[in-house]
RNA sequence: GCGCCCGUAGCUCAGUGGAUGAGAGCGACGGAUUGCGGAUCCGUAGGUCGGGGGUUCGAAUCCUCCCGGGCGCACCA
């Protein structure tokens, strides 16, 4: 990374100049004008502001003092900017590093060994994922394999509730719906899910059963509820599989009931003075600690609220070791959040253990019309339909492509009808064609890491391949990126500018000449960018053909 | 009313805790191939970065107010 590379000569001309800095708080930028060099950076106009000198004469001594085989030259320019223009040899050593070790992540500054917990989706077992999930199942996945790529050790669980009213309701609607299908008169429950889901496995059990559960009983309502369970996680299982999302552990919420885990929360928040009664109920004293309001941990019935074993449920996994848990959640979810935070000041987590992601919504936009997801009212569009229509790649690019905190407008008709011009067409197209090149080059029966003896990369100079060359370097930066700011888009935005150069670059050269330096030191850039687009699009959970 | 998020080209959106002339895709219009895959490329048109104020050498980016949209403000999850 030759940004790194500038920090760490910059760092080291400061430090002669007396600045105590570390490399992190220098700023290094691309300018767009490409007149002020290949890198620049402010770090004279930031100092210059508060130090002594002025941030010309600062800049002027920074650039006059370097001493560095790697730059053509440093000016200064503007305010204070100090510009560096790079040396060809420089840039051609990072695109041999790629190349020779066939790892694009191999320049990542980041090796942690921190260990990261993600959950995500967490859907309760009463309704089939929506499209809304799976934007999250999307982005909970890609952040799980940016961190894993880092180095970090990630575990990813879906947690899900087991028991409790919507299991209730479920088992009652699943009930009504095998009564149906037997032909029987039968209430439907009044706030039962009205989906067409529950009608199928209500066939199922009538056509396995027979008229064994004639009457709502204990029996039968153990019987329902445990079907129900089983039946609704397969199918949230098999569609997670479809959109190629596994998760590490699955954690069902009883659990946590049947080991004592909300007690011990309950009481431990009630030492630290964070509870009091009030109504019959028992509360939070969020506001104390930055929420809203106070909330309810125990109903006046005695029944917990979903706070409080939620709350357990964090102490468990801190219990479990990680040093940090993400929670990807919904927009929706923004109270509970805030109520999280205060109940885990009172326990005295770590502060930055606790971290959430909130996504907003997916639209869905048909024909014009805006389709309202409502899991109750049964009318939602299902995340295995999305799949089955545009397939996985497809799915998954859109899902990934949106800022988290943004709201997704997915036109379900126009990706459907248009998804050959499809941006992930564009990405893999250019992986592609890379592909092909090679089938016709000397290489074609290569396997394994491209031999760089004997390749003479000096031969590359035009614009776009110099352009290219600084793009591959600086994809180890972006996936660090992605990473911490929790934005899997930051990859989507990239892979499409990498793309765009590639395709500009193939259209104006011929990469197979009758010169064979030119063409072997052209198939090492290519060489370059595929790996670096295989990398991607494998972080993405998105196919890289050779053929297409 | 209060809290969180969003407001950038006709549409969908990038723009990493500020940095030297506002970008991409789609759509519109006009071009490029007896040549490594045209699922590509080149060009044109199109924006007071929702609006006002503030901080600064410098603001799409930070602060504040206003407008518009989404979500939330349950002893539901």
């Amino acid at each position: 990374m030759i940004k790194r590379e500038i920090k760490r000569v910059l760092a080291k001309r400061l430090e002669e100049l007396n600045y105590e800095l570390d490399r992190d708080d220098i700023d290094v930028e691309e300018p767009s004008n490409e007149e002020f060099g290949d890198f620049a950076s402010n770090i004279a106009l930031e100092l210059g502001s508060e130090g002594d000198l002025p941030p010309r004469e600062l800049a002027n001594s920074i650039a006059n003092g370097i001493e560095s085989e790697l730059f053509s030259r440093i000016t200064v320019a503007g305010p204070g900017f100090v510009n560096f223009h790079l040396k060809k040899d420089f840039l051609l050593k990072g695109l041999s590093q790629l190349v020779g070790s066939s790892d694009p992540l191999g320049q990542s500054s980041v090796n942690e060994k921190e260990t990261i917990q993600i959950e995500f989706v967490s859907s309760n077992p009463t309704g089939p994922l929506t499209v809304g999930h799976c934007r999250q199942a999307v982005l909970g996945d890609v952040l799980a394999a940016l961190y894993r790529a880092l180095g970090y050790e990630v575990e990813t669980e879906y947690y899900f509730n087991d028991e409790g009213r919507q299991m209730d309701i479920l088992a009652r609607t699943l009930w009504a719906r095998y009564r149906q299908a037997l032909g029987k008169e039968v209430e439907f429950p009044e706030d039962g899910y009205k989906g067409d889901y529950l009608v199928d496995i209500g066939e199922d059990i009538a056509s396995e059963h027979g008229d064994t559960y004639s009457s709502w009983d204990d029996e039968t309502a153990d019987f329902f509820k445990r079907v129900g369970l089983e039946e609704m996680m397969a199918r949230i299982k098999e569609d997670l599989d479809l959109l190629g999302v596994q998760f590490d552990s699955w954690f069902r919420e009883s659990k946590l009931h049947e080991e004592g885990k909300v007690e011990e929360v309950l009481s431990a928040l009630d030492e630290r003075d964070g509870t009091y009664k009030e109504d019959g109920a028992l509360w939070l004293k969020a506001e104390e600690e930055g929420a809203p309001k106070d909330v309810v941990l125990v109903k006046s019935n005695g029944d917990p609220t979903y706070l409080l074993p939620d709350i357990a449920y964090h102490l468990n996994k801190l219990d479990r070791g990680y040093d940090r848990a993400l929670v990807l959640l919904g927009a929706d979810h923004q109270r509970h959040v805030d109520n999280m935070k205060a109940a885990l000041r009172v326990l005295g987590f770590p502060g930055d253990f606790y971290q959430v992601l909130i996504n907003q919504f997916v639209s869905l936009s048909n024909e014009g019309e805006v389709k309202r997801m409502s899991t109750r009212a049964g009318e939602f569009v299902t995340l295995k339909s999305l799949v089955e229509d545009l397939g996985k790649d497809v799915v998954r690019y859109f899902m990934a492509a949106r800022k988290p905190e943004s709201h997704l407008e997915f036109d379900y008709e126009l990706a459907k009808k248009e998804s050959m011009d499809n941006p992930v067409y564009y990405l893999q197209y250019a992986h592609t064609r890379i592909a092909s090149i090679f089938e016709k080059s000397e290489y074609a029966a290569l396997e394994g890491d491209f031999p760089l003896e004997g390749v003479d990369l000096t031969e590359l100079g035009e614009d776009e391949e110099i352009e290219l060359i600084k793009k591959l370097d600086k994809f180890p930066e972006i996936v660090e990126i992605a990473a911490a700011d929790y934005g899997p888009h930051h990859l989507v935005s990239y892979g499409e500018n990498l793309a765009s150069i590639f395709h500009q670059f193939y259209n104006k050269y011929k990469v197979l000449t009758d010169d064979e330096g030119i063409s072997r030191a052209r198939l090492a850039l290519c060489k370059g960018v595929q790996l670096v687009l295989k990398e991607l699009l494998k972080l993405l959970g998105v196919s890289a053909p050779k053929k297409m």
